[in-house]
DNA sequence: ATGGTTGCACGGCAA
């Protein structure tokens, strides 16, 4: 596999947002974006614009006007059959091949607002598809073979993921239960926490600011949600650059009408 | 303690 830099971003609605991945693209220059909630249907997916800027090739999972996740690429790419892990079949998973790796593209539900999954069933929604995701990813453990785990996961595993560890343990995102299941996740699959490794605790690392903030650079009240996991054999490879090898763009949090997350590159050498 | 904003699609839900 060359050299490679992966992105990934919730666009909260491609096809508004796709002159900011144009923006985004010519200055972070990623061989490959994932993105989540692209909010539309595969034929209505702007294949045309991420053509014009670079990404000829393309994957699309999507639903009408919600969810939906999108693998464009400047290297050919291969959509893999995608296997059911999440228990109501939205549009929330794809699996695809680039270059020899394989990409695993996540949007993980949000799970509403209140985190007991007895009276609140999108957050019984989330454990049941964290639970089914932990037995796909455990039994592909062994596989050999580079394979990187991205999206928006919906969780801030660490405490320093969050403004404020304490204020969240109930809030969904940093519940325990969920905290605890992420991490189970991501070492039954046998992933490393990329990010995390180049840019250790205690320092604050965010991809998500709430569109509910007057200035939300001001406030920071900002959570990790944002992911990429890489497995064993791609482990150097993104160590090699050290932190200059991850970004978070939050730039692209301040341009107008953005969205609320930032988009995130890793560079794999 | 509460409400704060956004997108889809055109009322209210999900985030």
């Amino acid at each position: 596999m060359r050299a490679l830099t992966l992105a990934t971003w919730n666009i909260n609605s491609v096809r508004l947002r796709a002159p900011q991945i144009a923006r985004f693209a010519a200055d972070a220059r990623p061989d490959i974006i994932c993105l989540q909630e692209i909010k539309c249907l595969e034929d209505q997916f702007p294949y045309a614009a991420f053509a014009a800027m670079g990404y000829p090739h393309a994957a699309v999972t999507g639903q009408k006007g919600m969810h939906g996740v999108a693998v464009v690429s400047r290297l050919p790419l291969e959509a893999l059959e995608p296997h059911k892990v999440c228990p109501k079949a939205e549009a929330r998973y794809q699996r695809v091949k680039v270059d020899g790796m394989e990409i695993l593209n996540f949007y993980i539900p949000a799970g509403g607002d209140e985190p007991d999954p007895v009276i609140n069933p999108r957050f019984r929604h989330k454990l049941d598809f964290l639970d089914a995701l932990e037995t796909y990813l455990a039994g592909r453990r062994d596989e050999p073979g580079a394979r990187v785990l991205v999206g928006d996961l919906n969780i801030a595993p660490l405490e320093h993921d969050v403004w404020s560890h304490k204020q969240l343990l109930k809030v969904i995102s940093h519940t325990p239960v969920e905290t605890e299941a992420l991490e189970r996740i991501r070492i039954a699959g046998g992933f490393a926490d990329a990010p995390r490794a180049l840019v250790p605790e205690p320092e604050k690392l965010f991809t998500w600011w709430s569109y509910r903030n007057r200035d939300w650079r001001k406030s920071n009240r900002g959570r990790r949600l944002d992911h990429i996991w890489v497995n064993g054999a791609l482990e150097a490879a993104a160590m090699s650059g050290g932190r200059a090898g991850l970004r978070v763009w939050e730039d692209c949090r301040d341009w107008d009408k953005p969205s609320d997350h930032a988009p995130v590159t890793l560079a794999l050498r």
